[in-house]
Parts: C-alpha cells; structure tokens; sequence
DNA sequence: TTGAAAGCGCTACCAT
DNA sequence: ATGGTAGCGCTTTCAA
C-alpha cells in the first residue's frame, strides 16, 4: 500500500477505533485520567498508539489558552556570537517547562521591536524574554506592558524584573585574582573605561573596590573600544611611550587578545613579565597561550534563570544579579623581582 | 481609569463597534477587502485601531491550518558558536516571509530528534529546518518523513533537500590563493585528514585538484584535530623535526590559530617566511596578526536559502551547494626567495 | 464511569 | 455588498 498523504489522525478517530466518546479519551490522553475505568483506559491508550496519534497542539491551546510556548526577542544577540549561550539556556530550562521557544531578532532595528512583541502576543505566547547582545539600560516596548515578561542582560525601570550578570562583584573577583598574587604595583586597566555602558561602568567599581581592599589601585588606564585590534593599538603605543605594567586589567576577551599580540611584539612575556586578566570567558580564552584567566559572563545561567523566573509563580520585582564565575588559567603569575 | 486587566479584544467586538458582521470584519482585516464597500471598510479598520484590536493568531491558524511558523532543530549548533549564522540567516528569512521561527536544541542527544519533531509537527509547523554545527550525512529521523524539510549543513538519502557549503569549490579557492601568489614547492596542510568527516574529504578534494592545476601538491601532511592546541603541537612537533613549509593550508580558522602560535614560538613570520590560508572565517580570522585570508562557511546564505526553498513551492530534490566567499587579507605572499 | 454539547477565536462557505 | 452559520481539533462543563 503506498503511503499516500494520509489524513491526520484525530482525537475522534481514537475514540472511535476505542469505542468511547471523544471526551473520554481526551481526559486520558491529557493526562487526567480520574474517573476513567481501567479497561477503558488502557484501551484508549492502545488505539492511540495503533493510530499513532499526536494531539494538534494548536486547537488544544486555543481551547486552554496555554500555548507552552515562551518569545524571545533579541537585538542582534545570534550575530554577534554574543549571548548565544543565552539562548542555548533558556532552550534548555524551557525543555524542562515542557516549553518551545519562538525566536525573533530585531536586527538592531528599534522600530521592529513592538512589531515583533506584538506577533508574539498574537500568537498567544505564554510569557515574553527580552534580551540585548550587551548589558544596557533599554526602554521597555510599550506592547510589553501587559505581558509577563523577563529581561536578560538587559535593565529596564524599577519593578521590571531582569536578569543580568553580577558585574560588581565579577570586578571583584578579576582585582582578587591580580592581588592574592601578590601584585600591588604596575596594575594597568585596558577598555574603555569613559563610557556609560554598564559592563565598564560596574566592572571598574567592582575592580577599584577590589584593589582598595588589597591598599591599591591602577597605576595607569589605557582607554579603548572593545576589540582587539583597537587593545593591539593602544597598548602598542604605551608600551612605546616607556609603560611597563606588571598586570593588565583587560575589559573583555577581545581586548585581551589585542594586549597579548601587543606584548608578544614587544618581547614581553606573560606571564613571566605581565599577568593578565580579563572578562567574558569566550572561546578565546582558552585558546591563547598562556591560556587566559577570566571572569566569565555568565550566560547559559542567565538564559536558564530567565525562563524559570518567567515560568514561576511570583516573577521577581526587579534586577536579579547571577554570578560571573572566575576562570582560573595561566596568565597570571606573582609580580617578577625587578 | 485604572488600566486593569481588560479583557482582551475580539474580533467580535471590533465588528459590534463597527456595526457590522464579523464576517465582515475577519475579511477587511485578513486584507482580502474585496466586495467591501469603502465605506464600511474604513468604519472596520477605525475601530480596530480604536480598540486596538489584535487578531489570535492561534485561532486564525487554527482554521486556515497555516500557522506561519517553521521549526528548526539543531543539534548544538548554538552551543558551539558554530551554526548561529544559519540562525540568523533563518531569522532575516523567516521575517521576510512573514514567519516566525520555532527553535529546538537536541543537545547532542539523538533520542531527542524525534521528540523534538513530533512536538514541531504537532504544533502545525508549516516545514521544518533541520541543521547540525559540523557538516555531516545524517539519518534523517523517521518522523521528518512525511514533513515538508530542508536540511541545512547537513545531508540524508538522494532525494532530500539540503544546503550545505560547496567544500569542494572552496578547496579550489583556498589553493588559489597560494598558487596565484606563486606557491608551488613546500606547501603543507594542517588538519585531520585521515577522517570521514565531509568538511576534510571535500576540502581536501578541492585542495588537490586546485594544486594539481597549478602542477603541484603537498610537500606534506599534518594531522591534527580541529583545535588550536592541537594545531599548534603538531605543527610545533613537525617544526622541531626539521619541517621548513613555505605555505600552510588549515582546514579551519582554530587550526590556523594553532598554527599562527607554533610559527611564532619557531621564529618565523606570517606571511614573510610562511604564507597561511584557512577555512571558515570565524571571527578569529580577522582579529589575527596578520590578519587571516580564510575560505568563508557562508552560513548566513546557507539558512536564508533554506528557508527560501522550504517555503518555496517547489523544494529541491537533493543537495543544493553553497558558495563559499573568499576572505582575502594579510596572510598571504609570495614565496620568500631562499 | 461515561457521553453530549458548548465553545476557544477565527475564516469561509452559502445565502441574501 | 453583507451576514448567518458551520466548522478547524481540542477541552470541559454538565447531565446521565
């Protein structure tokens, strides 16, 4: 017999083939199977699996108004090979919930946002993440008003519950790993540390809070953007300026990357003459030599925590702060005797 | 008036407002206004806005048994940052088409496939991606059977629509790059080549017959995984025991990392002393020093036009080859003169 | 313990 | 040009 296109197989059809009213076999096969002889049951259940019967998702939500599935609205946060591991957590934790996630990015475009919240409302999803490639302030789409929603690694007015890393206290850790090494001299920053962005903002805090509990403090700051080559630049030209730190600061991976080809160039070594430490914990991180110490962005946390919170019964009123776990490598090492 | 929790708006409504049949109305807003009068048209489409009526899109999908949805199953193709380019390629498209995406991980674990599907179809997927992080020939799980599928990176039996990158045209270009630098004595290739893995046979296929155009080939072989470590200890290995290549060929940028760092530590200079080309074009290409003339995975284009050809009306049957851009930077010159 | 029937919110047919 | 009505496939009273 060729498998032709076959209709699909309903909740009538099981009923039918088992001899019992399609209300009966809902109940069983929901789940709920109360007041419902075992006879019956198991005979349901056979027919079910004779027929090979899936429930339509669809009209079973339409009828519940449950549609088990979560919306995730991201700014660029799959391009950017930044926060995917947000995602890969909120796919995990809405696996448990029984949950799919519908994904949508905005591309960066701010007028796409409410257009997408909105079709994610329309589709009747049953809460809403909102989440940014960066950590940052963002103003909440108006459509989000009336809708249960969580923001990851992204911060909106008070009362709105968020998730984002705990970078104060990542800070912390980064001036900890420099200072239980003993350093204390030569400690340089490396980023962009005149900026309003929050990562920068509140690592540095958590870094000045750091050394001052240790007695010390930057000896220098190096200002520049996020990305290697500008790290390569800048700490190029004040090595050639005579800079001789003892331990760099890097604000992310990237930067880290840009410093270490700039020491290499000058002949200097890390981490027999510079330590370093850095933040973000990407791929990269484990992949340079020395290997590199950092404070990692906690994102599959945040991804997982997000949908928890969003799936649970009292989402918070507020910013929720998730560890930056330290990654303890090679590069650093106590201060050279010079 | 406090903005409690107001009931949401039905279509019902919008026609009661309007004064018309909601039959009526379903036509006006669905936008096949044919037969309408202007007049009534406009009263409809006012009093949507004025209640800001949103359409459920569960039930219209319900009815119509479009739901305007695919669904995406990967296997970690999130996870390793690998692959999320395919997402957004899907992403951009999806939008285009007026979809939404429906992404589900298996995380590696084959038992998950099937349930992964079944939950997609039950949903009323109207097609389903599926796509792995390392371009492989799979099985193709037996509920996909009867769907509407694309597989993305990934290939099954004949007949089974697939896009996957051309490796072996890209092979051809990455020999090209050397050869018309002038390559021809000590070119050496980096990567696992004893291996079934499509990305190494086929590369390696287009390696071998773009040299051999050139009326040359390999002076040698490294095999090492797909690492930057094991990159770098092969190669370092091979160095030490005398090894002087001209050119490298890496089968992908981690490798090339590997290697960037085992020339380094040997003393020789990228691209004075050796040349390098690689594969992939991962970040990592352009952030190197100097920067990586690589063979692009161009993921993007790949999940864009599966997308295209999923919801497209006539799927094809069979593989459907990808170009692989060539990225042509700074690692690449002339034979030193020796 | 089981079944009949109503209805989730929408679209599409067939009247008028 | 417009409206009544019958479903899409399921769950959930309520009655038997």
């Amino acid at each position: 017999m060729a498998s032709s296109a076959r209709r699909r197989v309903l909740l009538r059809d099981v009923a039918e083939h088992a001899g019992v009213s399609s209300a009966t076999a809902s109940l069983v096969l929901g789940g709920r199977d109360v007041r419902v002889s075992e006879d019956t049951r198991q005979r349901i259940l056979r027919a079910a699996r004779e027929l090979d019967y899936r429930p339509n998702l669809m009209a079973r939500s339409l009828r519940t108004q449950v549609s088990s599935t979560i919306g995730l609205v991201a700014d660029t946060i799959i391009t950017g090979h930044y926060g995917g591991d947000i995602i890969r957590g909120a796919l995990t934790a809405s696996l448990e919930h029984g949950h799919r996630l519908l994904i949508c990015e905005s591309e960066g475009d701010p007028k796409l946002e409410p257009v997408l919240v909105d079709d994610l409302v329309a589709r009747q999803v049953d809460g809403i993440l909102f989440t940014t490639a960066s950590h940052d302030v963002v103003e909440l789409p108006a459509a989000l008003a009336d809708q249960r929603v969580v923001l990851v690694n992204c911060e909106a007015g008070p009362g709105v519950p968020s998730v984002v890393p705990d970078e104060v206290e990542g800070g912390r850790a980064a001036a900890r790993l420099l200072t239980d090494a003993g350093h204390r001299e030569g400690i340089v920053l490396v980023g962009e540390t005149l900026t309003r962005k929050l990562p920068a903002q509140r690592r540095l805090e958590g870094l000045l809070a750091g050394l001052a509990a240790a007695g010390t403090g930057f000896a220098d700051r190096i200002d520049c953007a996020w990305w290697p080559e500008a790290g390569f630049d800048a700490l190029t030209e004040a090595l050639a300026s005579g800079l001789r730190p003892r331990a760099l600061v890097c604000l992310n991976d990237r930067i880290a990357l840009g410093a270490y080809q700039a020491l290499a160039a000058a002949g200097l070594s890390v981490p027999g003459d510079v330590s370093v430490v850095s933040f973000d914990d990407s791929e990269l991180a484990s992949w340079l030599r020395p290997t590199l110490s950092t404070i990692a962005l906690p994102e599959f946390d945040m991804g997982r925590t997000a949908v928890d919170l969003l799936l649970g019964d009292d989402p918070p009123a507020g910013v929720v702060l998730v560890p930056m776990p330290v990654r303890e490598r090679a590069s650093v090492a106590p201060p050279s005797s010079r």
